[in-house]
RNA sequence: GGCUUCCUGGCGAAAUUGGUAGACGCAGUGGAUUCAAAAUCCACCGGUAGCGAUAUCGUCCCGGUUCGAGUCCGGGGGAAGCCACCA
């Protein structure tokens, strides 16, 4: 039997991984009658190199599947790339390489980082999403939902730069600017394609209320963003107009008190007004021209023209003026609000500003009395001045009025969603081609199913400025598939969400060259575990579920809901904020994997802080932590331990525990109380407290002497019992010790460490003695000692007894096993 | 403005969910070892008073419930994240 060097992370670590590659023993197949769990970690953008964060969120993912596995599970840990994106595109111009091979570059650095980690993904599995045998099945699906009338074409805005002749990505526009030429940037709308998110707003919010696995905080972000209204659609007449001018409210109550419409810019009705209204023209050329991006609306000046229309009130036949206001948006609803100046406060200040009218038709439930030239009246209460509805509540206005309405043909009640349809089309190069086909006789026309793959290019020269596929007249030119006549490709690509909305279904089945789904897709999932970083709660997890009911919807999978437990895993902190190279306050995983290696970062990255928190780098905390996995190392190899241990993972000396003395039954107790504590804190994915109580195992095992048997039996069976706790954690170090101490069976798959419950039982116990609350004592007493008995020891105590002596006894309260309090007078 | 989550030593944090506040670690102080240093080991480590036993204050602030509150309730203050003219 070979004896132990020091203890040298390298070298351990590099045996390790080798035995894990050789021996394939991430590999997974499907296994009838076996418990499958699927642990998920996002896959990465191949940026370059791993960033602490990567680190972080990929030891949580790994420390859960090798906890699983050594439950006894049959465990899924893929890994893969989300590789398209307009980084690429901007290597590309930086550094003159075509986005292929800086991606597949990045891939093959970054890939080496996770192997060095030690992450025990199935590599077999690996997907990068810019590989067409990937994308293939995305245009496949994309044709068939066209099919089914859930994708659309339509004209959107998008970012456009007339020097360049090109679209820009919203961050590549700087102070309404070209990020490359300064040219002042303008609004162009241009056809595009949208996926029909919103038919499924409805069961979108509704399943958040199954995902118990997910924290509420994640759920109330995508309630909001869905963020469903129930109000009631209000048809106004519209003098000198047949059609009527629909507006959208959630407080059809306040309807009598209506003094103005407003309209959005783009609104039928305000362009139909402009022609003969130069003043409104260039107010309505002006809002078409402030950007795309949103930022700067919260300062936004509310302004408005009135277009001299006037609109019919539908229950008093009252004329209203129509203005076009900027902060009316044309996304919502029907782009068109009713005004009530007296109780919204926007409308009021709309109406302060432009000396319309305000009239106050609601009135405080409990009399109270309110300012109208102070500011709007918001909270519901009693109608007033509403006619034949005066008197009524809020609530009951609201049904009372949407039924009059409704009766008269003047409106419905109505469910407004503030999710809009998903536009996915780019006007970049480095993304998936969308499977369109323009032909002048037949319009947009998909690309036939056995034509797929749509194939990128990717050996292109690429100047930044045009998408190669648009800039090539080959790539574009084919025949409709319909007429046969002359066509051209569509030369946008998809919004790279696409491809992360789905990769968590195909490693399930990612060599299928045939369909995009098979039956292992429903063995594997949905997702056991999924983690990630919060900043993906809405966006990429919002279209991840939205695609699994779309692939349920064309029988690809089966279950309503991808991902059954997410956990959201915080930021990396040094000295108090993000870490980002634009404050200079990284830390480079890969020096400290060389200085250290992997076994302490990833220990250090588990200890600081639990998961879902943020972490505050400390580099001598990695000192610390580095220090502890040296003293395992010690504690297990030192001349005589080892022999010990070696002999007891033989099997050889397993004692019977009836021998040990009373100091030794003592110490084993107090060994499985911290086995028991990780256990419980494992089971909740804290694994900071996990690895506390690790440590506390070792202070404990450090001070032992090991000179009769039944120390020595304590100790072996607590070292066992450390080193598997410790494996999912720091799984290099307690591999080369498992095998080194002689045991046959890797730790990745020996058992789970339980507590001993008879060991936790113990002959005495300590009590805390009270006295009103306060503590006074703490006593010895015998752990079947009866409630008197402690009660009686209670109050013999030195210290207690000048607290309650002379004093009239009111109450004990007695907790079992914990404290004892006395109540006096 | 809306929603959500937080606030505990010099620092990261813990407290089996109403029962010993500060586990575990970092930093620090003192000591052992060493010619010396590194490494390692031992002890101390919230404030105040005391040689000490111990007392007293202490989990952002104020109030409440309770035998007992870091934890529950009400009010206030502060921080972070997300959304935001959404009618």
């Amino acid at each position: 039997m070979a004896s132990f060097d020091q203890y040298d992370p390298q070298r351990v670590e590099s045996q390790a991984q080798q035995a894990w590659e050789e021996g394939k023993v991430f590999e997974v197949k499907e296994v009838a009658g076996k418990e499958k769990y699927y642990c998920l970690s996002m896959f990465p953008y191949p940026s370059g190199r791993l960033h602490m964060g990567h680190v972080r969120n990929y030891t949580i993912g790994d420390v859960i599947a090798r906890y699983q596995r050594m439950l006894g599970k049959n465990v899924l840990q893929p890994m893969g790339w989300d590789a398209f994106g307009l980084p690429a595109e901007n290597a590309a111009i930086k550094h003159n390489v075509p986005p292929a091979k800086w991606t597949y570059e990045n891939i093959a650095y970054m890939r080496g980082q996770l192997q060095r980690l030690g992450f025990g993904y199935d590599w077999s599995r690996e997907i990068a999403t810019c590989r067409p045998e990937y994308y293939r099945w995305e245009q496949w699906l994309f044709i068939q939902l066209f099919e089914k009338g859930l994708v659309y074409k339509k004209t959107a805005p998008v970012n456009w730069c007339p020097n360049d002749m090109t679209v820009l990505a919203n961050e590549q526009v700087i102070d309404g600017c070209c990020w490359r030429c300064d040219t002042v940037v303008e609004r162009k709308e241009i056809p595009q394609w949208f996926m029909k998110i919103t038919a499924y707003a409805e069961e979108l919010l509704n399943d958040l209320d199954k995902l118990e696995g997910w924290p509420e905080q994640v759920r109330t972000m995508q309630r909001n963003w869905i963020g469903r209204s129930e109000g009631v659609e209000v048809h106004f007449g519209v003098v000198g107009h047949a059609a009527p001018l629909k507006v959208f409210t959630t407080r059809p109550d306040t309807l009598l008190g209506v003094t103005y419409v407003a309209v959005a810019a783009e609104h039928p009705l305000a362009i139909e007004a402009a022609t003969d209204h130069p003043e409104l023209a260039a107010f309505i050329e002006e809002c078409k021209k402030t950007g795309t991006a949103e930022a700067t609306l919260e300062t936004m000046e509310k302004r408005g023209v009135d277009t001299g229309i006037q609109a019919i009130h539908p229950i008093t036949g009252e004329r209203v003026p129509v203005w076009v206001a900027n902060f009316v948006l044309m996304g919502y609803g029907e782009g068109a609000v009713m005004s009530v100046p007296a109780h919204d406060q926007r409308d009021w200040e709309f109406a302060k500003k432009y000396g319309l009218s305000i009239k106050q038709v609601i009135a405080p439930a409990d009399g109270g009395a309110i300012d109208l030239e102070a500011s709007a009246y918001t909270d519901k209460g009693i109608l007033v001045d509403s006619g034949p509805f005066s008197g009524l509540s809020s609530e009951q206005a609201f049904a009372r009025i949407a039924a009059h309405l409704r009766q008269a043909g003047q409106g419905e009640v109505r469910v407004n969603y503030r999710l809009r349809d998903w536009g996915v089309s780019r006007q970049r190069y480095w993304g998936a081609p969308i499977p369109m086909i323009n032909c002048p006789s037949c319009g947009a026309v998909p690309v036939p199913e056995q034509q797929l793959p749509v194939v990128l290019p990717e050996n292109v020269k690429f100047d930044g400025i045009l998408s190669p596929i648009k800039a090539d007249p080959a790539w574009r030119k084919t025949t409709c598939p319909k007429c046969g006549g002359e066509a051209e490709r569509e030369t946008d690509t998809f919004d790279t969400f696409m491809e992360s909305s789905w990769y968590y279904a195909r490693y399930t089945c990612k060599d299928n060259a045939n369909a995009m789904m098979d039956a292992r897709a429903n063995y594997w999932l949905p997702v056991d575990q999924y983690i990630g970083g919060i900043e993906h709660a809405i966006l990429h997890l919002l279209y991840a579920r939205f695609y699994h009911k779309l692939m349920r919807d064309v029988g690809l999978v089966k279950g309503d809901e991808p991902f059954a437990n997410l956990l959201t895993q915080g930021m990396v902190l040094k000295d108090g904020s993000k870490m980002s190279k634009s404050k200079g306050n990284t830390v480079d995983p890969q020096e400290l994997i060389e200085k250290y290696g992997a076994d302490t970062v990833r220990l250090f990255t588990m200890f600081a802080a639990p998961p879902e928190q943020s972490l505050e780098w400390l580099d001598a905390g990695v000192d610390g932590a580095h220090r502890f996995l040296r003293r395992v190392w010690n504690l297990a190899t030192e001349a005589g331990n080892a022999e010990i241990l070696r002999a007891w993972m033989q099997g050889e000396t397993r004692a019977e525990w009836g021998a040990l003395s009373a100091e030794e039954r003592k110490l084993r107790s107090e060994l499985h109380q911290s086995l028991a504590q990780a256990n419980r804190d494992v089971a909740k994915y804290q694994f900071n407290t996990v690895v506390a109580s690790a440590m506390k195992m070792v202070n404990t095992l450090t001070a032992m002497t090991l000179e009769s048997p039944g120390a020595r039996a304590v100790f072996a069976e607590a070292m066992s019992a450390l080193l598997r706790l410790l494996a999912p954690i720091v799984p290099h170090i307690t591999h080369a010790l498992w095998q080194g101490l002689g045991n046959r069976e890797s730790i990745l798959d020996a058992a789970w460490p339980q507590a001993d419950q008879a060991a936790l039982v113990t002959d005495t116990l300590e009590i805390v003695v009270q006295v009103n609350g306060k503590l006074r004592g703490k006593i010895e007493v015998a752990a079947k000692a009866s409630r008197e008995e402690i009660e009686a020891a209670a109050q013999v105590d030195e210290n207690v007894l000048r607290f309650i002596e002379g004093k009239a006894i009111k109450k004990v309260v007695v907790v079992p096993g914990k404290l004892v309090n006395i109540v006096v007078g």
